[in-house]
DNA sequence: GTCTATACGGCGATAGAC
DNA sequence: GTCTATCGCCGTATAGAC
């Protein structure tokens, strides 16, 4: 076993946990190295520099994030369904990765424009935009017609409904300490609140 | 001029550009002592070291962050008004601190236990947290048992509301990449946004 | 208090053996 | 493809002159 394909992808778990936990720029090539169990040099044989080890492993975290988000938000459906599948489809992955958008963030902050520039070569971003403010803006708009709902922008029907899902992870260590979420409590919590989070959303827009 | 607690002072605001620019691992010291207008040496001779000089920068920050917002969520008020003030304090502080928020988060990211130990020496946190347990809690129930609201936990309606206000500005590069709204246009949408936030909010606890 | 110059250590990068 | 050993830079910390 261990062949080179089993050594790079654990060399690019590794370094997704270590980059995930400290950041780039706190991360060391070492903690890697011994997280996927093999020694420096293997990090440079496979990637070269630890700038391109960083940017393949945002690459793989970056395109597993964004583009099922925007393909729910864009889907076939009613808008009620439409952010019920957001959520769950949300809650379900950040469920498994709470500790990605701490990491998200924080990359796309120190870094800008390399993230940027890297997200746009990794996904089609002109579509992906198109689509929201076409199929998803439409949608909203036939709902406020119909006088069940408030007329509202895309945009803002987007980054309200993201804040609401990703802001309490990227925010958990403040939560707990101000509020005293410490630990379970603070999972106890996010699951009661998911439950309702996409009716409470809803009525946010009600006419 | 340039007496001792004038450099002083001009050292913690050139290190808090630069940490909340760069985060503090990503930061230089070089940077720092270029933008205080002074070198090096000088950072150690009043902070002895670079992990002392992020902490003072820290304890400042957090301290004109954290009070204010806890005391407008337990003001003696009605419920909504206590949300409109909230909200107005919140956007005044973050319009003139716009890159406070990604910072914030960095840091509680990095160094969690650290900084959670800092910010316990700084506030009177278990005073702060009761305050809301007991006022804030006090203040909701009253207004579901009166049927204008829906029940609610405190923790959730902070946590809810400070996710609107908060979460646009440490997603800023996110949100400007993916929808679009680069430089000025982000600007606008946010203040459009901020205008009826508190009545959104509202909205989604309606009974 | 403020500067110049330097010591020191750590980390990423790399050479070279197997 | 994987290892051991080592290099060289860069950033922080510090000594010492003024």
């Amino acid at each position: 076993m261990a062949d080179d394909t089993a050594t790079e992808a654990r060399i690019l778990d590794a370094a997704e946990a270590v980059f995930v936990r400290r950041g780039v720029d706190g991360a060391r090539t070492q903690e890697i190295a011994d997280e996927a169990g093999v020694n420096k040099a293997l990090l440079h044989y496979y990637f070269r520099t630890k700038e391109r080890l960083s940017e393949a492993v945002f690459r793989r975290i970056a395109g597993a994030f964004f583009p099922r988000i925007i393909a729910a938000f864009s889907a076939d459906e009613p808008v009620a369904e439409r952010v019920r599948r957001v959520v769950e489809i949300e809650t379900e992955f950040l469920r498994r990765h709470p500790f990605l958008p701490g990491y998200l963030l924080g990359e796309l902050r120190a870094r800008p424009e390399a993230m940027k520039t890297l997200v746009r070569t990794l996904l089609p971003i002109d579509a992906m935009r198109e689509t929201v403010r076409q199929n998803l803006q439409a949608a909203l708009d036939a709902e406020s017609a119909a006088g069940r709902m408030r007329p509202v922008r895309a945009e803002r029907f987007v980054v309200d409904l993201m804040s609401w899902l990703v802001f309490p992870y990227a925010a958990r260590p403040m939560i707990e300490l101000i509020l005293g979420l410490e630990g379970d409590a603070f999972e106890a919590f996010l699951a009661e609140r998911n439950a309702t989070l996409a009716d409470g959303f809803l009525r946010s827009l009600a006419p």
